[in-house]
DNA sequence: TTTAAAGCAATAAATTTTTATCGATTTTTA
DNA sequence: TAAAAATCGATAAAAATTTATTGCTTTAAA
């Protein structure tokens, strides 16, 4: 590994795991069901089971919140909810706007979800003349021309991308201009953000990649011993 | 960890690194690019570069599809494609159906970039009556009652779920009661499925979980030290 | 009241994944 | 034609992540 190459990985900062992170949301999830059960308490065997993990790694994720659970008990299942939420920063709504008001723009504006952990999606843009002036799941879509504007006037912090791939970077560059501070990403190029600038993607062919793996391995497996 | 949640470990095949799984598809996607150029060959250093990472990983990864290179020259772009593909088992075409006709499976169906990927959509289903019998995206929506016989007629291997999430565990059993070997599954419940069928939950939440931390940390590394 | 069981917390071990190093090979330049 | 530079492939080292172990605490049952 040369100079450069130690520069590039050195960007990102040292923070939790991210395998864990990527948990909390599950967690989340499966205790907001006990809740709705009207359960009060959860022990880390518990959650493991129902989401096919094992106990000891639950725990640790968990632990990453700083909540205190009692043993032969378990924890508190609302106190939980509310340290994984605070932890992820879904105590508090983040008011983002999204770019792209296709199939995928609406799909997200149309997932109830996003809203309970803190996403709040003001106003969509696009560059089509007849979405421009209607709502989308009562989610206004403004003209792109329109977003800096927008984003300024209204402290939007966080940007959410799904527009087609070729024109992902020049709206990333739009919503940096106008002072976006995070980038959801759902096209799949690499974007170049400046260092006070976050951003993730969505990669689906990466999920698909990993799903057909397992059918190939699947398939090969079925060829050595025979048909299930 | 007892008995039982060892089993529950065991149940998953070792295979491939799935973290190697996932950026076969950056690579890939990359390689068209330069191929589009009309570059014929192309390091790890260079790959790495464009993409930033650091080429001995590349390197790591591309072994996986058994690929030789030269040194001082890289590799010849068009194997490597071809390689990666028929890796994943994208050289040939595998026929899915999608349940769920709404706003993400309209997406999903929209978006080209899975045709490349051996992803070959032949129908959607869904239960609403304004849906059935329309086409989305020149792809046929059908009454989920023919789901059954549509799987068994065509061979289908792959099930797409974008339903709500309080029906998808119901369309899994119907998927793979009609033989469906494989689930892409974009509701965010975990599916229960047979030894037989592989299953791959595209999880949104826990990749705006990972955005989620890096805003925090990005916001209190500010409060340190003054906004940029 | 004692004993047993469940489960948390912390620490240690194992595994997986990433990164570094080194020798060999190919190309380019002197 | 020899030396230098780039890069592969393999192996080793380091780092990250997962899993195991141990001891202590709480609850419940004997």
């Amino acid at each position: 590994m040369n100079k450069a190459e130690k520069n590039v990985q050195r960007d990102y900062k040292k923070g939790y795991p991210s395998p864990s992170l990527q948990r909390l949301p599950l967690y989340l999830r499966q205790l907001k069901l006990y809740q709705r059960e009207g359960v009060e308490k959860a022990s880390c065997t518990r959650i493991a089971q129902d989401l096919g993990l094992i106990s000891v790694q639950v725990r640790k994720d968990l632990s990453m919140t700083g909540i205190a659970g009692r043993p032969k008990v378990g924890y508190n299942i609302d106190e939980l909810i509310s340290r994984i939420e605070s932890f992820l920063g879904w105590d508090k709504q983040r008011k983002a706007v999204l770019v792209g008001a296709g199939a995928l723009g609406g799909a997200i504006l149309g997932y109830a979800g996003f809203v309970e952990h803190g996403l709040s999606i003001c106003a969509a843009f696009d560059v089509d003349e007849n979405k421009i002036g209607t709502s989308i799941r009562s989610c206004p879509v403004y003209s792109l021309d329109e977003l800096e504007r927008f984003v300024e006037q209204n402290q939007i912090v966080i940007g959410i991308i799904t527009v087609p791939q070729s024109v992902a970077q020049f709206v990333t560059d739009k919503m940096v201009k106008a002072g976006i501070r995070a980038i959801w990403n759902y096209s799949p190029v690499r974007l170049s953000v400046p260092s006070n600038v976050v951003c993730e993607t969505v990669q689906l062919s990466s999920s698909f990649a990993v799903l057909s793996s397992k059918v190939k391995s699947m398939l090969a497996e079925e060829r050595k011993t025979g048909p299930a």
